[in-house]
Parts: C-alpha cells; sequence; structure tokens
DNA sequence: ACAAAATGTGTACGCCGTCCACATACAATA
DNA sequence: TATTGTATGTGGACGGCGTACACATTTTGT
C-alpha cells in the first residue's frame, strides 16, 4: 500500500507531514516548508536555510514556496519569529523557576537574571536557531507579532523590559538609569550568547560557562 | 595613448590598481583582489564578498583568483584579517590620546576604556567591515599573525588583555576576577558594537549613542 | 636557449533564487 | 449537479555563484 504511484506524483505512505503525498495538493505547505526551514536553521543557522533545500523536504517542486513565502527572505523571517519565540520561552522557564514570596528586590533582580540566564541558555542550546533569531536585528522592541512571543505574549525584549520596570520599581535601578538600560543589559547578555554559541567560548566545559554567565550577571546587577 | 586595444586584453591606461592592465599578467593580482575584497566588505559585510566580482574588479577572469587564494574563504579570511587590523589601529588611537602622566590606576582604567570606546568607534564608522571582521570568532586569542594585529603588533584581544593586565596590577582589578575578565568586557563591548553597527541602535544620534557607549564602559568598570 | 614553474584563460558543472506559462484540484455559484 | 474562478503545484528557463580541469602565456632558473 505505500510507495504506490498514482498520477505523476507516485510517493506515499500517509499524505502528512513525515515523508510524502499523493496528492497534488499538499495540504499543509506553509507548514511543512516553516518546519524544514527551522530544521535547517538549528544546524547550519540562517545561511543553511535554503528554499530548495525546504522544498525537497516537503517533496515539493521549488517553485511551490512561491505560493506561500514570497522569497527566501520571507521564509526565513518566518523561521527567526519561531527562534524569538522559543528564546522568550526559554526566558519564562527560567522565570517560572522563580519563587514569588520572594522580597520584592530579590524577586525582580531574579528576573532580570532568569531573563538573562534563559538568553544564555538558549544560545548555547540550540546555537542555530539563536543566531537565526538575532540575524537580522530589526526592531522588535515594538512588535506585537504573538509568533515571536513565548507564553506570556511577550516576545524577548518585552520580558527584558518588563523585567527592567520590575527591577526600577523595587527600587534596585535608580529612575536617572532606567532609559536606556534595556540596551546595557542586552549588550552584555547579548555578546557573551554570541562568545558561547558561535565563538571562542563554543567548547568551554558547562562549569566555566556556567560561572562565566552568572558573573556577567554580577556585573550587570551591580553596574546597571 | 589611453583605451588602447593591444594583442586581446584591450582596455588600458596605466598598467596599475585603478582600473586595468595591458599584460597578460596582472603583477599585483593578490593585492588587488585583496582591496576589491576588502571594498566589498565595506558596503555589505561578509556576504558581499563575492569571487566573481572581485575578480571583475581587477579585470580578470574568475579562476585567476585561486592562484592566490585557495577559494572564496580564503580570501574573505584575508579581509578579516585586514579588518582586525583595522580595529586594533581604532584602539591604539583611542590608547595614544591617554595621558601617561596620570596615576597608574587612573590610566589603567583609562586603558580599558580606551579600548573599548576605539571598537565602539570602529563598530559604527565601519560596520561592515566590523562585520567581517567577527564574523568568524575564531581563535584570535593565541595568534601572533601580524596581518591582524595593529601598529603596536598587538591585535584587538591582546589589545585588551593587556589593558587588563594592567588594571589588574594597579589594583583594579582582584586577582580572583582577572580570570576570564577578558571575555566578559568583551562580551558587553561586543554585544554594544553589534547593536550600534547592525541592530536596532542603527540610526541613534550621535550623543546618545555616546552616552550609551560611556555607560556600558562605566559598568564594566564597576562590575568587572 | 630552453625547460620548468607561475600565472591567467576558456569551458563546463552543479547549485542557488526567481520568473513565466501551464496544469490540476478545490469551492462557490448557478 | 455542472461550471467557472481561484488557489496551489509543476515544468522549464535564466542568470549568478563557487569551483574543477585543461590549456595558453609569460617569467624564471639553468
Amino acid at each position: 500500500m505505500d510507495g504506490v504511484h498514482i498520477g505523476y506524483v507516485m510517493i506515499e505512505e500517509n499524505d502528512n507531514k513525515p515523508s510524502q503525498r499523493r496528492n497534488y495538493r499538499h495540504g499543509d505547505l506553509r507548514r511543512a516548508l516553516l518546519e524544514a526551514g527551522i530544521a535547517l536553521a538549528r544546524n547550519g543557522g540562517p545561511e543553511a536555510v535554503v528554499l530548495r533545500e525546504a522544498t525537497r523536504q516537503a517533496g515539493v517542486v521549488p517553485n511551490a514556496a512561491y505560493r506561500h513565502f514570497a522569497n527566501r527572505d520571507d521564509l526565513l523571517r518566518a523561521v527567526r519569529a519561531h527562534a524569538l519565540s522559543q528564546v522568550a520561552i526559554a526566558m519564562e522557564t527560567e522565570l517560572d523557576k522563580l519563587s514569588p514570596t520572594l522580597p520584592p528586590l530579590a524577586y525582580a533582580q531574579g528576573c532580570v537574571r532568569a531573563v538573562g540566564t534563559g538568553y544564555l541558555h538558549y544560545a548555547h542550546a540550540e546555537p542555530g536557531l539563536f543566531k537565526t533569531a538575532f540575524f537580522f536585528h530589526e526592531g522588535v522592541e515594538a512588535d506585537a507579532d504573538p509568533a515571536k512571543a513565548g507564553n506570556s505574549g511577550l516576545n524577548p525584549f518585552q520580558l527584558l523590559s518588563q523585567a527592567l520596570e520590575r527591577l526600577a520599581a523595587a527600587g534596585g535601578l535608580p529612575p536617572e538609569r532606567r532609559l536606556g538600560a534595556e540596551y546595557l543589559a542586552w549588550s552584555a547578555v547579548h555578546g557573551l550568547a554570541l562568545l558561547i554559541s558561535e565563538g571562542p567560548l563554543q567548547g568551554v566545559p558547562e562549569g566555566m560557562r556556567q560561572a562565566l554567565g552568572q558573573r556577567l550577571l554580577d556585573m550587570v546587577e551591580k553596574g546597571l
């Protein structure tokens, strides 16, 4: 029953995602292409997401992609949105570990650290997607697109903003230093994330990596 | 006398770099290709340095490049080396502004700031080359290649190390925090450099950019 | 003067993104 | 239910890229 030759699109088994299809219509090509793109980005980073390969994995002719994405860049942006949302989720995972019974200042500081830790963790766990997420550094600040957000509905930048807001409210960040604090914190964490995910700190052992991350967050906390 | 048609390589004027040549042999192709590559990287970043375009600018057939560079990547690495050396020079320029009559601790702190300032300045002034310089984050730490160094013979990472060493010697950095300090400082400054050169801080006005840079360096100084 | 080594040329291959015309399936309507 | 329009996939083609192989030309070392 599998591998039957029907019409001129032969290959088949189940008409869904895994391998092939029997119909002229794919049924869920956009999703299939996106997932292929994500897989490509996952191991190989943004430059590895190549349109033709995605269509190959979806079992479809190259041009079919243009019914769902304007061009390669459009596909890449969709992959990026997914990666951003994953970063947000990684942050939220760390945030959820915090005990809400902490005193406000400690809690707020914990939030900032959690955001940073999630970021660093994701960069290490998924370097390809991480790189894709921040390939275009294109305004995520005021972007309400839920495709780029985590479960809270906030994207990574917004989660950082929220944490800093809380910190300011708890008195952990003097008002005159509140403006632009996002960019200082982001700079520091992003820089280390790059060194870890694609830089000279790639092979570094777990313990050392954690320690560096915490020292960096200390620095941010102290110096923000 | 110019534009003469000689043999089968017609175009001519002066047989040197600017435009074309009359000889079968180019004479200085490697340099010409490298300079073309640098120009391409300058406006367009690493992905803009395309082998065929470089050969076009050098007035030579594509394959000629392979007599001087193993492949496109090899050319890109040469461009990167040049960019790194420019970064080092930008740092040295800032270092030279320091008055050596300062007390040791202030001088050492000034050195660290100068290194960071030079880095940030270059990232803003030459975003394409800056991006190329750190496209491969590939061990520059123990690289004695003079092509990647500035006038002092030290590359950017080594200049940072030197500054931190001085800071530690002057008592501005406790010994237990000396190890890995390079990566913390580098992270912070590199992150901001990215946001400025290709990120959401691109269009930001001069004053704001300077201020952010100094605040970031404050943070590093305080929190290292 | 001549052979060997260095350097540039010509031609070709496979891969990529993308355009255009055409085929097929599905859905709304008559 | 038959028809027609629209969404979606196919086929073929183009130009650009990196690069391999064989060949031509110049320079250099004997």
